[in-house]
DNA sequence: CTTAACCTTTACGTCAACGTTAATGTGTGC
DNA sequence: GCACACATTAACGTTGACGTAAAGGTTAAG
């Protein structure tokens, strides 16, 4: 269970505001699957939960730093949040065998998913001190400009 | 000038091949600007050179790590590769106002991309975290399940 | 009880980044 | 010199990720 279960609930514009995402994209996520249908109102308006929200901005900030696309998203997020379940429904129940395989199975995926993130990681490393240089180097520029630039009142 | 200039020159399928993208793909990057025009042959062929080649996967890598759309790419790059022409073309010609203003220009860019990089780098770290903890944690339930699993023949 | 500001679904529009096909020209091994 | 593999441009098609507009239901304020 989660420690301190928070009760609130959101509209859809509210969703929107605080993600900085709009209606349509939330629904757009909803209908594709990356995000789970929230409760309705009686009068059919969607209910976000806090969690929900959370939800939201790990995608955003996924999508923003892995590039993925949504669907590929879709089962980098499921994975993130398997793990409770892997916790509970999951370990007290099959027998062993059965269990070991299905953490091989998580594991592999687990991998798979770091291997990708090292492969950016490295590129992103690199490109970052390349950047760095460059800075550097401009401001040795400036540094050489300037010393020759004596007289200024 | 670079330091040993490479004759070699290669046709449109055999850079598709060294590069994994399609022939497509390399002439649409080519009419959106991201890949200079290629000379051609007397037939009108295009003849790639091994700098394009290295382009092409600078392009690549780039679009993977950073995921970002090809026309910020084409911006990306072009800094990247403006490097040479500050210090030739510009650097003995104009006055040093123009100059120093001209390397603010470029510095500004390059700590915006910084920026960029650093926030994907940290999303990225984060979940390269993640991904371990998950795997210790894989590892530990495994050792867990083995230990109390005694008979086997 | 009405009205304005929300919400809903449905459906067509759009843009980037290519894929695919067609009609045509080129270069090469026999 | 003739297949045949490879190249060209032009043009239309597709997919993902939404935008936008239409036609209506819902809810809070006065």
């Amino acid at each position: 269970m989660t420690t301190h279960l928070d009760e609130s609930l959101y509209r859809i514009e509210q969703v929107a505001a605080r993600t900085g995402l709009t209606k349509r994209t939330l629904r757009y996520y909803e209908e594709i699957g990356l995000l789970a249908a929230p409760s309705r109102t009686d009068g059919n308006y969607r209910l976000y939960t806090e969690a929900d929200v959370a939800r939201l901005e790990r995608i955003c900030q996924l999508k923003e730093a892995l590039g993925l696309t949504l669907a590929e998203l879709t089962d980098f997020i499921a994975m993130e949040e398997a793990r409770d379940e892997i916790r509970t429904t999951f370990a007290e129940s099959a027998d062993p065998h059965e269990r070991l395989v299905q953490l091989d199975r998580a594991d592999a995926i687990a991998q798979q998913q770091l291997v990708l993130v090292d492969k950016k990681l490295a590129t992103l490393q690199a490109t970052r001190v390349a950047l760095l240089e460059r800075l550097a180097r401009y401001e040795r520029h400036r540094a050489d400009i300037t010393d020759h630039l004596p007289a200024q009142p």
